[in-house]
DNA sequence: AATCCGAACGCAAACGCTTGCGCAACCACA
DNA sequence: TGTGGTTGCGCAAGCGTTTGCGTTCGGATT
C-alpha cells in the first residue's frame, strides 16, 4: 500500500540502512549513491515514518506546546510565531489547548505528551504540582508567560516597570484617582498580575497618593471581566478619573462600559492599557507594548538551542523589552467638565 | 528508563499482550484482571508508546489541523474548539501554521503530516493541486471555511446570503450610495468573497441601485487592509454613505479610517460588518454573526464519525445558522448633516 | 609484497507496541 | 462421561525505522 524505506532500497539496489543514513545525511555514503537514492526517494513519493522513526530513534521531532486558550489574541499570536520557527527546523507541534480545568487536570495526569515530544512549551504557568509533571518528561522546557520555575527557560518582560510607565504617564497627567482593573482572580502561581500591580503600586506611593482598595477592580483578563470591574469603579462614591487596565481586552472591555454610562474618553475618565493587542490601535488605546510574537519566536529558538546541544544547561531567562505608547484615550483630568 | 509494557506486565505477572489488551478496553480479558493491571499500570506511571503503538496498529490517534495563520481571530476559534473535541475523544492535534507561501509550499510538497495522522481538519481552502496531495494520504479530510471540494468535507454557512441580510439592512435605512469592502485579491479557490459579493450585488439590484465598481475596495481581509480601503472609497467624487465591509476586521479598519477623517459612525457613515469578531460588541459594531467555535466543533465532530465509521460515505455539506446582529454603527443616510 | 586503513555498504538486532492464532481451563448441556 | 462452546490468556510475528558492528575492497604505507 503505502513506499517504505525498503521499496526505495530495492528500486535503488541496496540495502534500507544506506537508504536511511543517505536520506539524513549522515556519513558513509557516497555521494553518487545518495543522489540516486534521493531521486528514487523522490521519484517514489517516500516519506519516512514518523512513527518508525523515533520509535527507533527515541526521537520524536515535536514539540509539545501547552496553552490555555488558543482562541486569545496573546496565546495565538505566541503560538503562531513559535510554530514558524519549529516548523522551519522541521520540528512539528503538537498542541495541547488547556482552556478548562478537567481539561488540564486531564493532560497533567495522563501526561499524553510523554514519549511524544523531544521539548515542550507551556504558555500557561503550571502549578508546582503540574511544572513536577513537566519535569518528569526529562525534556527541554520553556515558558513565555510570567514567573520562572526551576527547570523552565523562561522569556517574559517587566511586567512590573510596564505596569509603573503606565501608571507615571497617568499621575504626569495630573492624575491622583487613578483605578485598576487586574486579574486577582487568577490562579496564584501566575505572577503578572501581582507583578503588575506592584508597578502600580509602587508609582502611586512614590508620587505621594495613598492607594486605594476600593479602586482595584477584578477583571479577570477577559473583555466582560473588564466591563463589569469598570461598571463597579463608576459605581464608587469618587470614582477614579483615569484607570489602568492590566491587559488591554479588559481596557476594551472598560471603555465599552464607559460609552454605556455616556462618559467621554479620554474627556471624562482616562484608560490606559498593557500589551498592544492587534485591535487596540483601532480603539486608539493608550496601552503599554509587549513584544508578543518576538516572545514566541525566542522562546523556540532557546528550546531547539537546548535540543541541539544538550550539555549546555538551560538558557538565562529572557527579558524582552517593552514599550509606552501614547494614542487617545489618555488625556489631564477634567477636562470635559473645563470646556 | 523510561517504563515499558512489559515493566507492567512483569509488576502483574501476564504477558504484554494481555496488558495491552486490558488498558485499551480491549475483549478478552477478565474484570479482575483488568481492574489489576490499571492499578498497576497507574503506580508506575505507563503511557504507551505513541510511536510504537501507531506502528503496530496504523492507526496515529492524531489529527493534522492545517491554518493560515492561528494568530487571527477566526482561525484561532476555530482550532480552539475543534481541539477540544478531538482531545476529548483521545485525539492528539498537528498543527501546521501555513502562513507564507513559502511554508505552505514545503508543507505540501514534503507532506511531512503522510502517515502521521488519521484524518485532517484544513481551515484553508487548498488549491486543486494541494486539495490532491491532501486526497493521497487517504484518511477523511474536512475543511470549513467556504469552497466545496470533492472528497473533503466542509461545514460553512451561507455566505451570500448572510452578505444579503447585512446590505439589505443598509438599504431599507435608506442608503443608495452604498460601498464595499471585500477581500477579491485573495486566491480564488477561495469562494468566500466571492459569495459576499453576490450578495452585495443582488441586493441592490433587487433594490433598484446599479451596482458602480468604483464602490468596491479591496481590504484583503485585515484591519489595515480595510482602513486602506475606506480611505480610498472617501477619496471618491461622491463616497458612499454606507459601507458593507465582507469581515469585522476589515470594518474596524474602516471604523479606523473614519476616525481620522473625523466622518461620525453613524452619523455620517453607516458601517456594517461580518463574522461578529469578539471584539465587534465592544466598538459597537452592526454586523452579522456566524458560529465560529461551533463550526470548528462539528467539522471535528464529522471527522470522528467518519474514523468510527470508514465505510459510510463522506457527509453532506453542513450548513451553520448565521445571524444579523443590530448594533451602533447603522443608521439612515445624512442624519448628521440634518441635524 | 605484506600490512594497514578508511570508505562504503550490508546484517541483524533492537525500539515498544498490537493482534491473529493457539491452547488450556472451565462451563453447560445432553 | 463425553462433547461443544466460551472465556481468558500467552506466543510470536510483525509494524518501518535506526544503528552498532562486521565485511569487503581499493589504495596508501612500509
Amino acid at each position: 500500500m503505502t513506499v517504505s524505506i525498503t521499496d526505495v532500497a530495492e528500486a535503488t539496489g541496496v540495502s534500507a540502512s544506506t537508504v536511511s543514513r543517505a536520506l539524513r545525511g549522515r556519513p558513509g555514503v557516497s555521494e553518487e549513491m545518495r543522489a540516486r537514492i534521493v531521486a528514487a526517494a523522490a521519484d517514489l513519493g517516500y516519506t519516512a515514518s514518523r512513527s518508525a522513526s523515533s520509535l527507533a530513534s527515541g526521537r520524536t521531532y515535536t514539540i509539545g506546546v501547552v496553552v490555555p486558550y488558543v482562541g486569545r489574541w496573546f496565546f495565538g499570536t505566541v503560538l503562531d510565531a513559535a510554530e514558524k520557527v519549529f516548523s522551519a527546523a522541521g520540528y512539528d507541534v503538537l498542541l495541547y489547548n488547556l482552556g478548562s480545568p478537567e481539561a488540564r487536570k486531564r493532560f497533567f495526569t495522563k501526561l499524553p505528551i510523554r514519549k511524544r515530544v523531544d521539548a515542550v512549551l507551556s504558555l500557561l504557568i503550571p502549578d508546582p504540582e503540574e511544572a513536577a509533571a513537566l519535569r518528569s518528561l526529562a525534556v527541554p522546557l520553556a515558558t513565555t508567560v510570567g514567573g520562572a520555575r526551576p527547570g523552565f527557560t523562561v522569556v517574559g518582560i517587566d511586567d512590573r516597570g510596564g505596569a509603573e510607565s503606565a501608571v507615571r504617564h497617568l499621575v504626569n497627567l495630573g492624575h491622583r484617582r487613578i483605578g485598576m482593573i487586574s486579574g486577582a482572580s487568577e490562579p496564584l502561581h501566575w505572577t503578572t498580575p501581582l507583578d503588575r500591580r506592584q508597578g502600580y503600586l509602587d508609582v502611586l506611593t512614590d508620587s505621594g497618593i495613598e492607594p486605594d482598595r476600593a479602586l482595584e477592580a477584578d477583571g479577570g483578563y477577559t473583555v466582560e471581566g473588564g466591563e463589569r470591574a469598570m461598571t463597579e469603579l463608576l459605581a464608587l462614591r469618587q470614582p477614579p478619573t483615569a484607570v489602568f487596565a492590566q491587559s488591554d481586552e479588559m481596557a476594551m472591555g472598560a471603555l465599552r462600559a464607559l460609552r454605556r454610562h455616556r462618559l467621554r474618553v479620554p474627556e471624562d475618565v482616562s484608560v490606559v492599557g498593557f500589551d498592544d493587542h492587534e485591535l487596540s490601535e483601532v480603539v486608539g488605546l493608550t496601552t503599554v507594548a509587549q513584544p508578543v510574537a518576538a516572545q514566541g519566536r525566542e522562546a523556540a529558538r532557546l528550546l531547539l538551542a537546548q535540543l541541539d546541544e544538550p550539555d549546555a544547561g538551560p538558557p538565562r531567562p529572557v527579558e524582552m523589552p517593552i514599550r509606552f505608547i501614547l494614542r487617545e484615550t489618555t488625556a489631564p483630568p477634567h477636562t470635559g467638565r473645563q470646556r
